[in-house]
This record gives structure tokens, C-alpha cells and sequence, in this order.
DNA sequence: ACCCGAAGTTCCGTAAGGGAACCCCAGTTG
DNA sequence: CAACTGGGGTTCCCTTACGGAACTTCGGGT
């Protein structure tokens, strides 16, 4: 299908998606976040082919988002989220919440997110990191930054 | 290709990736957030291939993302963000503000957000709906919700 | 010696992306 | 009035990536 790069563009969008932009690579680092690891179980969990698993799986370690980790003296592996992954996670639960609440329907939300500070229910909520107030579409200005092309 | 539908997964990211999870959305939803709304201006912004952008204008519009709205008296049309689309924006924030961290280098963010409220660039910042304090990867446990499989 | 289970790898058929050419419609120019 | 233009697509062919199933490899257990 000869898939055009993203990441020669001066975008930190276009660049994000170069590593995990691909199909699947977001349920894959979901199913890492939530616990299932291992190759048998993340393709079991998704229903994704075997040979697509094994280059996402690549890919997501090439770009240190994942790491490889033998968890048994025979070659068995888990994939662990490096601090680089983690910080992809807000990223999941922004697009949880954006299901949550326009496409969840009279079931309501399949997962609830526990906030270990306070011990409550709660979603994540994107605010400005000076001054604390909500940042949503309509509250920004885009300047150009150093980086432009 | 015949990619898997992931809409009729009990997750509200699977379900979202089924709005925007295609090659190119995300980075047409950018565009038109940052102004660039025509069918000939979004294809030379991103050299997307014109068939490939007709398919998502149209899913997106489906989708209730995008409408598609006439600006002329001839057959001449703009793609602007619905509630729902304006909603996706903080997901894109988000995804820039990774790679403004993880992927920009030495020359910095190609692009800044000046926040109206405060006036300052800054960037966006995960907090908790409940108590504002910050929630990232390791701040949440994830517990079964009532529209759980 | 045989079987098992995890983690891939290989192979084939199909569908999706890339790219360029073409089309339709409403002005507008000569 | 005929030809031209420019926006917004549509059509065509080619290549590549996905889906699915079968096969391989490597240790360990019985």
C-alpha cells in the first residue's frame, strides 16, 4: 500500500504518528498499559494477525516506546512501556474519554478510571500547564515555535 | 487491505480509532483546526493523494466531525469542526505535546500554543476531572464500567 | 524419544494507498 | 458565444500492506 512517512514533516503531530500512528500500534500499547504483555495474549486479546503483531511490536521498540524483557530463562518475552510509552498513555485516555462521551451510547463507558490522589471516579481533563485553566480547541492560538520548516 | 473494524470492541479507544484511526485523519482534522479548510488547500498542504482525502472527508463528515458547508453560490464547499470534532482537538494537543517532547530535537516545537486565558505558551496538561491533581499512566487503575463486554 | 507451548516466520490472496489523468460545473474572458 | 479557468471531486492502474492459516524454532517437561 506504500504508506507515506509522516515524520519529515515539521509537525509534532505528523511526527507522532510515525510511531504510533499505525493500525493497531494504539491497542497494542493499550493492552501493555492494562497488563497483557506477552505476544499470545496481545494477539489473542486484539484478533491481529500474527505477522502484523510482530512488526508493530518491532516498530514500538526501534522507537523506545516498548522495551523487550525476558521473563524466563527460556526466550520469553514481555513488552514493557519505557517512560517514553507512558507518556503516550495520556494520549490513550484522551481518546478513552472522547469515546466515553460521544460514542459509549446507553451502555455507558466499558472501562472507569480510578484516580489513585484522590480515590475517585474521574476522566482526564486537559488544562493549560501555566496557568491551570481548561485548553480545549477554541483556547488556542498557534504560533510558529522554533522548529518550524 | 481489508482492515478490521474495531468499532465493535467494548473500548472507547478501539471505538475511536474508528472515527479518526485511518491514515491521514488525524492530519486533516489538524488542518482544519488550524484553518486550512478547502479540498485543494488540505491536498497540497499534506500531498495526500485527492482519492484518499475524498474517502476521509467523507467518513469524517459521516462520522458527525467535520461538516461540509457551501461558501460560494457555485458548487464550492469548506470542511468545518462540529462540537464533536472540536472535542477531538485536545486529542491532538496532546499527541503534539509528545512529540514536542520526545521527537523535536534540538530545534524545539515547530509549532506554540498561546493559551487566550492566561496569554502564555504553554502546553496541554493532563489533570484529573475530580481533583485536578495530574493523572498520567501509573496515576489510574482501570476498573470494569457498566457498558464493560 | 516424544510432546508442548511461546514466539515468531512464511506464504498467498485481497483490498487499500499513491499517482496521474480525466470529468463536471459555474463563472469570466475574448 | 466559444474557449478558458479553477474548485472539487472521480476513475484507472499499479504496488504494497493487511488477514489468515500453516509452518518453524527453541527450550523444558514426561
Amino acid at each position: 500500500m506504500q504508506r507515506t512517512r509522516f515524520g519529515d514533516m515539521a509537525c509534532s503531530i505528523a511526527r507522532t504518528l510515525d510511531v504510533i500512528g499505525e493500525p493497531w500500534s494504539p491497542l497494542i500499547l493499550r493492552d501493555v498499559w492494562a497488563g497483557v504483555r506477552r505476544f499470545d495474549h496481545i494477539q489473542a486479546d486484539l484478533g491481529i494477525s500474527r505477522k502484523v503483531l510482530t512488526e508493530r511490536l518491532n516498530h514500538l521498540v526501534e522507537q523506545g516506546v516498548l522495551e523487550r524483557l525476558p521473563y524466563d530463562a527460556r526466550p520469553r518475552y514481555e513488552y514493557h512501556l519505557t517512560a517514553k510509552g507512558a507518556d503516550l498513555v495520556e494520549m490513550l485516555m484522551v481518546m478513552a474519554r472522547w469515546g466515553d462521551r460521544w460514542l459509549a451510547g446507553e451502555a455507558g463507558p466499558p472501562v472507569l478510571y480510578r484516580h489513585h490522589a484522590c480515590g475517585q471516579i474521574g476522566h482526564v481533563d486537559p488544562r493549560c500547564s501555566h496557568c491551570g485553566e481548561p485548553m480545549h480547541a477554541d483556547d488556542v492560538d498557534l504560533l510558529p515555535g522554533p522548529g518550524a520548516a
